[in-house]
DNA sequence: ATGGATGAG
DNA sequence: CATTCTCATCCAT
């Protein structure tokens, strides 16, 4: 049956996706740390901003992102936590993945507060048994159709699992959550967003195209980011109809056929892309950004202050990495953004076979190495962040 | 394999 | 625009 109209190019509509998005994720972890907290105006701070921030400091104007001052200006009653120390969410965003496994296989995370949750098998199981769900939870577009649950038995079943995936979260890890249910990950997303916060929205696959036109810019296609959407406005492109009604062979020729194709499938609803499990962690890095350092002594200790917590990390996870990355930003006038440089090479693996101590003082030679060739310490120099990065992790041979 | 560009939250 | 602190993928070399 599927064949057919993959062979005819129509595209697979079968799939039931769940996308999970968690509500403010980073002022949820606090408010569980400190339940005093949830009735008051909260904004995570890290460095000179506010991240994140309840729904009580978003009641005030508080967003995400806001510098520190502007933020109390709005709202002078607002609580800040410091929250550069990433480790309470961390945990957090992969027990809630680990719930979410108990009801598929199938979750791919989406940076630390989505995932993606393909419940196609789980939701074939349950049709063969005789029963016939309600559909749980609002609908888009939100128009009464007769017989809609008799006609959408497949993403009924999919709203009820949605359901009780937030259930899960929230009797289990007392989370609250979005989720968004429909046929590909990319209208799973976006109707997810529908109705906020702890609510859950469902696809009526009729409703493609009015999902899509609630886009403001094509800039809000998850994959077109501000490079890719500069160039579509080079163009003359910048709406999604813009982009739909685009001739193949302009969109080609600036960015080639297959990213061509892609964009413009995406910009009609299409995203046949499958749920890929994700795996543990690829890299463990840490970083800190400053206002300015200067010398190699002040980099010295600042490196030695990521490693220290980098192996903590890595006890934690259990594999030894066997390449070293540092990375620095340096301060210049023109080109602020986009201007990390990098240097790596290969951990000798004879190194975490002794104590930790002496394990961070070879590392932290290696650091300096890579360091040294991006920054010339025999002059000036001025920079604003350092990150170290652990990668190609294996398990100890 | 390396390092940069670009994407995500 | 990035800003924070991550993590992933793609591309030219």
């Amino acid at each position: 049956m599927i064949l057919f109209f993959l062979l005819l190019g129509e595209e697979d509509t079968s799939r039931v996706i769940v996308h999970i998005d968690v509500d403010c994720f980073y002022a949820q972890v606090e408010m569980i740390r400190d339940p005093s907290l949830r009735d008051k105006p909260l904004g995570i701070q890290q460095k000179y901003i506010v991240v994140t921030c309840n729904y009580v400091a978003r009641k005030h104007g508080v967003t995400k992102l806001m510098g520190i001052k502007q933020a109390k200006e709005l709202c002078p009653e607002l609580v800040l936590v410091k929250g550069e120390d990433l480790t309470h969410y961390r945990e957090m965003s992969y027990r809630i993945t680990v719930t979410l496994q108990k009801f598929s296989p199938l979750v791919e995370r989406l940076g630390f507060d989505e995932n993606f949750v393909d419940v196609t098998e789980t939701v074939d199981a349950r049709l063969k048994s005789t029963f016939s769900p309600q559909l749980n939870g609002h609908i888009f577009p939100e128009m009464e159709i007769e017989g809609t649950y008799e006609r959408h038995k497949r993403l009924a079943c999919g709203s009820q699992i949605a359901a009780e995936m937030r259930q899960a979260l929230h009797s289990d890890l007392g989370i609250t959550c979005c989720a968004g249910i429909a046929h590909n990950k990319l209208l799973a997303k976006l109707v997810a967003g529908q109705h906020k916060p702890n609510q859950q929205t469902s696809l009526l696959p009729g409703g493609v195209g009015k999902l899509m036109g609630t886009l403001k810019t094509a800039r809000n296609i998850p994959g077109i980011g501000s490079r890719t959407f500069k160039r579509l406005q080079t163009l003359g492109i910048s709406t999604v109809q813009d982009l739909q009604d685009a001739p193949a062979d302009v969109l080609q020729a600036e960015f080639g056929s297959q990213t061509a194709q892609v964009m413009q499938q995406l910009c009609r609803g299409v995203d046949p892309s499958p749920v890929t499990p994700t795996g543990p962690p690829q890299t463990i890095s840490d970083e800190d950004s400053f206002k300015k350092c200067a010398s190699l002594q002040d980099a010295k200790e600042r490196m030695t202050g990521l490693l220290q917590s980098l192996m903590k990390r890595l006890k934690g996870d259990g594999r030894f990495p066997h390449v070293l990355r540092v990375t620095v930003r340096k301060l210049s006038a023109s080109n602020k953004w986009t201007n990390r440089e990098s240097r790596q090479c290969a951990i000798p693996s004879h190194l975490f076979g002794t104590g930790a101590e002496e394990t961070i003082s070879k590392l932290l030679d290696l650091c300096v190495v890579l360091f040294c060739k991006m920054v010339d310490v025999n002059h000036p120099f001025h920079l604003t962040l350092i990150n170290i990065c652990f990668a190609k992790l294996e398990a100890r041979s």
